[in-house]
Parts: structure tokens; sequence; C-alpha cells
DNA sequence: TTTCAAATTGAGACCGGTCTCTTTGCTTCT
DNA sequence: AGAAGCAAAGAGACCGGTCTCAATTTGAAA
């Protein structure tokens, strides 16, 4: 029986009707198990589709009961460790719940971000989860959020956006990172991010549109000034976007007179980058320089010296997500719902007093 | 004009070609981009999809051309850096040919594999990219690849099974490996791989059903064997498949008398667990023990002392399966093809004289 | 036995596109 | 001028399900 010919024709659900002697109707109802039908029709029914190996066909159903039973997930970068946690948290929700995920990364481009969630919305996915490269720019969210199907916010979020929302701490770390550096002595404190600006200087925080970084590099800024310390824009470095980037952007800082003593890595890709710059340069962490980074990835725990981080709930930012988006998916319309998830600081041995 | 409310009723083509005043096959002429339409008409469609904020309905669309623009991705876990690189090869790729990908983590599990495939089947996807969880059971794969959506199988294949496959030469890898361990006389080397078998005892390569470790698995054993060495079936160790699991083993393992003087850890997640076991355990690599780890993960080159990988292209590993599948769906059917790419021995520093 | 509500089943419309088949209107060739 | 050829537009079927509504059965109460 496997020699039949690759059936190019699939078995739709009159062809069973047919087969079992029912009408369409009928048979629908059984296959698709709704409506009543009597215990012998049913088994009919049933007996017929499994001779016939009949598929329901999703796409069909969707088309009438306008649920797709998908959504649509648009992160930055899926081979990043944050987002590909985070999207595991997601899937497992998504899968629980009854909902398959499309994933499309938006490496960070706002245009291809757009795209992604025009596409997404063709699809006519159920709900959307986004982790919006800029917050400058929602026209496409808002839009999103218009078209009825609900929008989740993950790891970046706006406050003129009304919609679900789920991040972490990010300004009470950075608040904690840079009060735990400034006690240990250090004044020239550099924070790295892969954030740009057009021309790949940081002025003020809001020319950082990545809602979690601008919010870390407000802490930072504040809690230095809090402490006396003026300017300490100038050691806002943007554009830390690739590794090669990152080298260079940390080598000529490091090389230059008045280096810093201190560096707050804004992911662990940037981190590990500038464990290894440091390395090259001939650097000792902690003695001479000191490093924190954000996000507890695997590696940082087994390095010499191991890095001091900042511990992100990421997976359970990911889960949160897709639970908020699920209730309001079944459930009826409420507020749009806001929820912080705790950071951790992990003290581990990059971090000492700053060199004399 | 933002006022209007939340439209829960979508514009149609239907809508957009009476507000133009034409047919609605003229409307659907111009918003699909096919047959020939007069610029007078054409503009005025336009006009007035633009008017009414027209959005097609990919599952309509699909509905009728049988072609839903997606293809369906399932792997063991996105969280795996292996995994989630690969996948992003994948959406390059599928992107870049106009198909979007969903995503489903199989948790390196037949059942979830099977209801991954019967759901994306349902759902309609152009083809599918797995990385099946077992070799041994390839019935869904069979039905799948009959179904007459194209399969392509990533890191995994079968020769049984005549669909497109990507895989890494992973048994020449091995070889070199233990080649290179033997030479520097280490007599004791262990393999552990995540994959597990029912009583968590190893035996023979054909009780590992992963055909990647397989492979592996007798590359190793078969260089062994040349080398005079008998019996070294009892060094591979199957079931790290979490962490914890993993601490186990390797703990014990160490702790043993006639402890292995070499390890080879199957991924990166294992190389990790071995690393920190062995320093915790105060056994100081390479001079205790050596270390080998499948999959250059980026933390490899940091540690102290960086260790020494196979790497594996494994973004081109997605990229290509990719390939091969766009180009199936779009060419005819040609012949199944078996793709292998090579890996590449990083000799990094952590693999040493075995200790006297 | 008659009556009436509840349970079952059938017929056919519908979802929002695509696509085939016609009809209509011009242009062009002889 | 008449026939052929082709572009442009309309009508309506179709994809494979769901769902409403009416028709038929069934079963229990009267």
């Amino acid at each position: 029986m496997d020699q039949n010919p690759p059936r190019s024709t699939s078995v739709t659900v009159a062809d069973v009707a047919r087969r079992a002697g029912v009408s369409k109707a009928t048979a629908a109802r059984v296959l698709g198990g709704y409506g009543t039908v009597s215990d012998r029709v049913r088994e009919a029914v049933t007996a017929a589709a499994r001779a016939l190996d009949y598929r329901p066909n999703e796409l069909a159903r969707s088309m009438t009961t306008g649920r797709s039973g998908t959504i649509g997930v648009v992160v930055g970068d899926i081979e990043n460790p944050f987002f590909s946690l985070a999207v595991r948290g997601i899937t497992d929700v998504a899968r629980q719940a009854g909902f398959t995920v499309i994933l499309i990364n938006s490496g960070e481009d706002v245009t291809a971000e757009k795209a992604a969630i025009r596409t997404l919305l063709a699809k006519r996915v159920d709900g959307l989860i986004v982790s919006p490269a800029k917050e400058s720019e929602l026209d496409h969210l808002q839009e999103a959020a218009r078209s009825g199907r609900p929008l989740a916010l993950l790891d970046r979020g706006s406050e003129a956006l009304a919609v679900d929302t789920v991040i972490a701490d990010d300004r009470n770390a950075a608040e904690g990172v840079t009060r735990r550096l400034l006690a240990l002595g250090h004044r020239r404190i550099a924070y790295i991010t892969a954030c740009d600006t057009s021309d790949h200087l940081f002025r003020t925080p809001s020319d950082i549109n990545t809602g979690s970084v601008r919010r870390r590099v407000e802490g930072f800024l504040d809690t230095c000034r809090e402490a006396g310390l003026a300017e300490m824009e100038r050691w806002v470095h943007v554009g830390a976007s690739s590794p090669e980037h990152t080298r260079r952007i940390v080598t000529g800082m490091l090389r230059a007179s008045g280096r810093p003593t201190a560096i707050i890595a804004s992911d662990s890709v940037i981190g590990l980058e500038v464990f290894k710059a440091s390395r090259a340069i001939g650097l000792a962490i902690p003695s001479d320089l000191s490093l924190v980074s954000f996000h507890d990835a695997d590696w940082t725990s087994v390095t010499s010296p191991p890095v001091t981080v900042v511990r992100q709930p990421v997976y359970r930012l990911g889960e949160r997500a897709a639970q908020l988006l699920v209730e309001r998916l079944n459930g009826e319309g409420m507020e749009a719902r806001r929820v912080v998830l705790q950071t951790e600081i992990v003290e581990r041995a990059s971090v000492a007093e700053a060199p004399a």
C-alpha cells in the first residue's frame, strides 16, 4: 500500500464523506470535532478518513475560522544567545497553547522589521511578539496593534505604545553595576553597545533607540552624575554591531592614553570581544581592567577570570511575553500590561579596584 | 483618519474592486500582479487599494495556489548554539528566496518530532528541513517526503532515505581527533554525547540513532582499533543530555581510578560542562586531562587554556540545506543530493601529551 | 397512538483569493 | 470593408474547510 504514486491532489472532507456515504457537512463535523454526530456515523467517517489517509488542511480551516494558529516572532538575531534563549521560552509556551511560531530576523534593521511585520500580518498570524529595533519608529507596530491582532513587546518597550510588554529592569541593573564600579574607585568607565547612531557618536541617551539599552545608559549616566562625575557621555560607545566593530572600538579605546579602567558590555557577544581584545593587548582582567557584561552567557563562568555579569531572566522574558499574548488571544481585551522582570548581578572575578 | 475603530473585518479584493468601479477579477489581477490590465485601470485599482488600506490575505492566496510560502524547520533545540546558528543560515536563505520559516523544537524527541511534522504538513508548508532525532525511525520522514512536499535533512542523514541531505564529515573529523590524541600517547580516551540509549549504556555504534554522532563514534572506535586498542566501547558515554547529567557523568568518570586522560565532547554544551567539571575536581587541562570539543563555539577561544575544537561549518550547513530545498521547490525533481561539508580541527591549547 | 422538542443530517453559502472561459473592443492585414 | 488577432475586462467556478438553516428522525411525554 506504499505503492500509490505520490498523491499530488490531497484527500478532502468531500472525499471522506463520499466514501463514508454521508454528506460533506457531516463528515466535516466528525473530522473537525464540532457539532453533534451519531456514534455510527462517527465511526464510519473515522474509518473512511483512515482508509483514505485524510489530512486536514489547516489553511482552509484558518480561512473560515480566521485563526491561523500561528504567532509571529520578530527578533534581532536568532544567532545571538539572548534571542535564541528567549525564543525558546516563546516556543515552549506557544506549543503548549497550541500555536506554532513563525520566526523572522530583523537584523536590528527597522526596514526589515517593517517588512517582517507586514509579511506576518499578511500570513494572518494570530498575534505578534516583536523585539523592536527602534523605539523611535513605531508606526508599523501601531499599525499591527490596530490591525486587531494582539502584539507583545519583548525586552524593549515603549511607553508610547499601549501594548503588552515584558522587559527586564535594565536601568536598575545598570545603576547597580555602576555603583559597584564607582565604589571600587573607577572613574573612567566605558559602556559599549551594539546600538548605533547616524554618525556613530553618542551624545545623549535619546540618541539610542533601543529601549533596553537606553534605560541602561541612563542608569549608568545618572549614577555617575550623582557621584559627581560629569560628562560621562564620552565614555559611551555605540556601533559595536559585529565582532570586528567591537574589536576595533575596544582596541582603540584601550590603546588610548587615559584608557578606561572598567568596561560595561551591553551583551555577552560584546563582552566576549572585550575579553579577547584586552587579552590581545596584554591588559590583565581585573587588575588592569574591570569587566562587567550583560547577559549571563554560559561561557562567562568558565573564563579566567570568570566574568561578573548581569543575569537577565532571558528565558522567562520570552515565556512571559508568550503568556501575555496567549492570554490576550484567548481572553478578552484587558488593559495593556507591562511586566518588569528582576535582574541580578552575579559577582565573579572580573571586577576589582581601579588601578592606581 | 486614524480614528476609524479597529477594523475587525478586513478589506478584500471585492471591496477594492467596487471602489475602483471594476470587476473583482480585474482588481485581483492588479493586486495579484498577474494577467494583463490597462494602465488606467491599474492606477484606479491601486488608488482604491491605497485608500482602503487593502492588505492581501496570504492564507486565501495559498488556498488556491497551493503554495504557502513557508518552510517548516524542525530542530532539536534552538537554544543550542549549533542549531541557532544553523537556523540563522536557513532563515537567511529562506527570506532571500521569499519564504518564511516556521520553527519547531523537537527536544530531540521522536514523538514530538512526529507531531511537529504532522503539524507542519497540516499547515501546508512548501517544504521541510528536519534534523531528525533518530535515524532508526523515519516513517514520518518517509511520509513527509511522500506527501509531495520536499524534505531536506540537516546534519543528520540516512542512506535509507532518498532525500536531500547536508551533513559534515563527522567520521573524518573524529578520526583526525582520535589519531591526534593517540599520537600524543593517550590510551584512555572518553567520548561523551547527549544521545542516549534505553539503559543509558553504550555497546555498539548502532545503539546511537543520531547519524552525525554515530559516524563520529564509529570513526573514534575504528581509529582506536586500528591502533591496536580494543574494547574502547566502554569509553563511550551516552546520556549527557543536560548540564546536570553531563556533570554527573564527567565527575564520576574523572573521580574513578583509571580515569581518562583525554575527553572528546560531542558538542560545545557538553564541552563546556567537561571544562567546568574538571576544574571543579581540580584536574588541570591539558596536563592532567586533554579536551577536544565538537563545535567551535565562540567561548572556546577565550578560556584558559583555549579549547581545541572541531570546527563545523554550522551556518553553511543550514544555508546549504535551505538552498537545496529552495532549488527543489523551484526547479523540477532532480535526484536526491547529499552534501558533505568539510570540518577542520582547530588546535588550541587543551590537548597535550598523555600524563605518565 | 399522537405530539413536540431534541438530536441528526443534508444542502448550500461563505471565507478571500486565483484562474479559466467568454465577451467586448480595437488594431491590422488583405 | 470584412476577417483575423489580440489585449482588456467581466462572470463565475474553485480551493477545502466551517457554519447556518432547514429537513428528517428519534424518543419520550401526554
